[in-house]
DNA sequence: GTTAGCACTCGTTAATCAGGAGTGCTAACA
DNA sequence: TGTTAGCACTCCTGATTAACGAGTGCTAAC
């Protein structure tokens, strides 16, 4: 049976309604819609074929039609005309608070789930690629060194390095010189073994320091890299009955509230150009949100210095706004971070 | 109308059975109590009388008897006798991962909800009081400086400052001098106007250099004070009927994740000796959790950085095991500090 | 191909009812 | 005087039923 354009106007029909009211939608109110000036029996025979093809379906017998998952695809896929929303206000905001870039994060999220109404998350970009800037080592204490590591992008890492023996600044002085001249310029990924070992030969005696800082510079970056996920407007479930359910909704707060889940959206990488993706229903591999869809958008600061933004909210999410909106934040995250 | 001791053992046996059940428990319940003898009339006689001294309440007539805020207090205060249940767990967990201190609260914050069942915060400890170790400014870019700030009990704090002009080598170290001859061992509030003005004048052509760097110090110590809560198990919520009605739960849970309204319960400082303070119901002033109870330990690592360790839960919580966990939590934490 | 009409389905809501848990009161008892 | 058995009464709970209505599929006419 082929999808004309009749069968697609009525489907289109069907889920805009369905998106707005959460409730089936019955024959007579799309016939009502005046471009289509058809009857309500008409309607009726061709939604019992859209039905056939797994476009739509109904949750028992003589109520009105929901969009099945592959109903909601094709309307991704296809219809969706992208509301270009201006969400200047949000620039603003952000710029407000944004001196660091965690702080930045976290209130970009926020602006996302006030806008959308639906529950976000955003995860810092990966640092893996970027190069060292440089390395500091520096006395705390009679037996601790402080290792302060800088990566392009002005990401800042520190870390305590417990020593068994005393170190006299000259000493110090040389191990930094030595870190410096060997890894700058290199990124986690470029640390070699045998980079590791010469530098160890090179530093002598205090070979057992070089590791542990070159150790902790690969700890301090690689460490949270996958647990730095700050999410927002969680309560927004309960905005929609579908997922408001005790449940339900336990199993999702805890998804977002472990955050360990939520790394699997970011792992997958970014769908079409633009790095807009959708996962329908069942499409995502979290099990937890099976009755939810999930659009992700990938930001990309610099080569390689990737992060995920996503929105999470019920399979009647208003796709178009969702993802101008998505759109707007990642350029606006990427602009800011140019300047 | 005195509060005997028969009167006082059937407010406890009341009590207890409802932190069990959740359910309104009447006079026949009582009754069976071996302890008392006593038959269900009885019992009804004394219940009628608890109700009229305000210690009991009847959700509707001919229903069981709950306790009322007035009676979970006596409870509390007179008749709990904690539970000194052993979370030597705890510590493991805790050591586990606790690499920084911000992992640590975290991990204490998940270990503190899974033992109890109910939700949990904890605010990091604020750094106010503590004493500046050393301030160093480093180059990172040709107009922006990476200032390192080092506060006892290793905190460290990262700041990066832009600068209109530039600086040579030999003015930074300069700058380094001066800041940290005049800063060590001083704590934010220790720091006054006068003794910038004086930096300023030292510091010369480069005084506005000096007054962002305090600024920043400020900043780095003060900025997120009162926003680092970590909170854990809000899910935990929907395990109470009581609670996990939607209006309710979607409060509560807007109330964890902005973290603002929690701070209310930091600022507060610790009730007895032993520092735990309970709030029950409308004692809080939060207005979303007056039908929850609040107990909540302060921890003190060191002289004057003290930080909150909380549990949120429904009114009927098991007072006697979460106090002595929290207690065991606390004396963990002040231990583990130490080493 | 479209549409009006109609019988039918089935979820929703409200009303009704029985059951039971628990109470307060009274009267008898030790 | 304090305790207890008995009993009528209240009111929540859960199940059952009934009315209602939205929506359907099918048929027959246009």
């Amino acid at each position: 049976m082929p999808l004309d354009d009749r069968k697609l106007k009525i489907l289109q029909t069907i889920i805009r309604n369905y998106l707005e009211t959460g409730e089936p939608v019955g024959s007579r109110t799309i016939s009502k819609f005046a471009d289509l000036n058809l009857s309500s029996a008409t309607i009726r025979n061709e939604m019992a074929d859209l039905e056939e093809m797994g476009y739509i379906l109904q949750p028992y017998t003589s109520a009105g039609r929901i969009p099945s998952d592959k109903g909601y695809r094709l309307y991704v896929d296809t219809m969706m005309d992208e509301k270009n929303r201006e969400i200047d206000e949000l620039k603003e905001t952000l710029l407000e608070k944004a001196d660091k870039i965690d702080h930045l994060l976290k209130q970009a999220a926020k602006v996302l789930a006030v806008n959308t109404n639906y529950a976000s998350m955003i995860s810092a970009p990966n640092y893996r690629h970027n190069k060292l800037k440089f390395i500091q080592l520096t006395k705390v204490d009679k037996n601790q060194l402080l290792a302060v590591i800088v990566v392009e992008g002005n990401v800042i890492k520190n870390h305590i390095l417990n020593l068994a023996e005393q170190l006299d600044d000259e000493t110090l002085l040389k191990l930094n010189i030595l870190l410096n001249t060997h890894l700058n310029g290199l990124s986690i990924d470029d640390i070699s073994l045998s980079m590791i070992q010469t530098l160890k030969k090179q530093a002598g005696s205090y070979s057992a320091i070089v590791g542990e800082v070159i150790e902790a510079v690969g700890d301090a970056i690689k460490a949270d890299e996958d647990l730095e996920i700050y999410t927002s407007g969680t309560n927004n479930i309960f905005k929609y009955p579908e997922l408001a359910d005790h449940h339900k909704a336990s199993e999702l707060i805890s998804a977002f509230e472990e955050k360990r889940l939520l790394t699997e959206l970011v792992s997958e990488n970014g769908g079409d150009s633009t790095g807009i993706q959708v996962y329908i229903g069942n499409e995502t591999s979290i099990q937890s949100m099976k009755d939810c869809s999930i659009v992700t958008a990938t930001y990309e600061l610099e080569e390689g210095m990737r992060g995920t933004i996503g929105i999470i909210g019920p399979k009647r999410m208003d796709y178009d706004k969702v993802v101008g909106v998505l759109k707007s934040l990642k350029s606006q995250l990427e602009d800011l971070y140019k300047n």
